[in-house]
DNA sequence: TAGTCGTGGGC
DNA sequence: TGCCCAAGACT
């Protein structure tokens, strides 16, 4: 990430941004670098400033958010924001006990805070150090379980002298060498001291309890215009999937989906159907489309005027919809 | 504690 | 192709 500082900088006294670090760690939750990284650079340029961020309308950065995904983060990151004007003086709290005391920051990310922005002996724990350290001590315990033994393997190797160093050098460690599929064993700093690379165990580890099978839901999105070409959209609530965020009215997603049109109109289904994996369920979305006259009402949702919609302001599942319907809404 | 919560990329 | 996953938090 390009607010990072390496250690020589560090050591002249050099430290990241605060704001940038928070972002950066919220945004890399279970996401990758490469997701991450044009994200960062939007929200940075937008709102330069955790008090900028703070007084942003909640829809603009529920958009900006689309497409990152869990989206219960964006909803956090707003009312960390708001938090840290309200009750900081707009400042970061420095040590892991403030910074875990706020939304959206758990015990990875106010370890990796408090340790990276301001060199506070923390020790993170992220899903690159356990691997590191399951390997490392051929603890074969499965997660979640292992996590108290690794956090305690973990805490040892963590320096007093230079925690943020360390935090940033284990977990990138995780990253490139101590990979999970095909270690790069032979340029591994501590092939030496690894107990898995002895035992030959380090593509086993670490253990991890069997997960259970998807199901396939279905459901029925319904996209309409009006005469006007304004899009007929809704905000979905903020508790569930896709809290928050912006999308087309759709039925409920279950085994069978039911049939429930926003509003009477002559909706046409097209012709192909769109597909989506969630975390924990795949679903099997049809589409259907409709234009509408210009005193529609329809019973759920509002109107959107044309020039004011973008399709990137929608999570994933939806711009898949809506590129399916393009296809039979021609613009006006 | 185990379930919920997105997405795109790699193999 | 389907599965695994990637710098977790929340309930």
């Amino acid at each position: 990430m390009p607010w990072r500082v390496m250690p020589d900088d560090r050591k002249a006294g050099v430290m990241p941004n605060p704001y940038a670090v928070w972002l950066s760690e919220v945004m890399l939750q279970q996401t990758t670098v490469a997701a991450v990284r044009q994200y960062h650079q939007k929200f940075t340029r937008i709102w330069p400033t955790v008090a900028e961020l703070a007084a942003a309308e909640d829809a603009d950065v529920m958009a900006a958010w689309a497409g990152l995904g869990y989206y219960a983060r964006a909803r956090n990151l707003l009312k960390c924001a708001r938090a840290v004007v309200a009750d900081h003086g707009g400042a970061f709290p420095q040590t892991y006990d403030d910074l875990i005391t706020l939304p959206g920051i758990g015990p990875y990310t106010a370890a990796a805070i408090s340790a990276i922005a301001f060199d506070e002996v923390s020790t993170v724990l992220d899903g690159n150090v356990e691997r590191v350290m399951a390997r490392l001590y051929d603890d074969h315990t499965p997660l979640p379980a292992a996590k108290p033994v690794l956090m305690d393997y973990a805490q040892r190797h963590t320096s007093n002298e230079r925690p943020g160093d360390y935090a940033q050098a284990v977990m990138d460690l995780g990253a490139t060498i101590c990979t999970p599929k095909s270690p790069a064993c032979g340029i591994c700093p501590i092939m030496v001291e690894c107990a898995a690379r002895a035992a030959g165990s380090q593509t086993e580890l670490p253990k991890k309890t069997p997960k259970k099978p998807k199901p396939t839901r279905h459901g029925i999105a319904y996209i309409a215009r009006r005469a006007d070409g304004a899009w007929l959209l809704e905000t979905r609530p903020d508790k569930g999937l896709l809290g928050g965020m912006l999308g087309w009215p759709t039925t409920e997603w279950g085994d069978a989906p039911d049939e429930y049109e926003p509003i009477s109109a002559d909706w046409i289904e097209s012709d192909t159907e769109a597909r989506h994996t969630f975390t924990h369920f795949n679903l099997v979305l049809r589409v259907q489309t409709a234009w509408l006259p210009q005193d529609a009402s329809p019973n759920r949702g509002q109107f959107m005027p044309e020039d004011t919609f973008s399709p990137s302001a929608l999570p994933t599942v939806m711009q898949k919809a809506y590129t399916l319907a393009a296809a039979t809404l021609r613009p006006v």
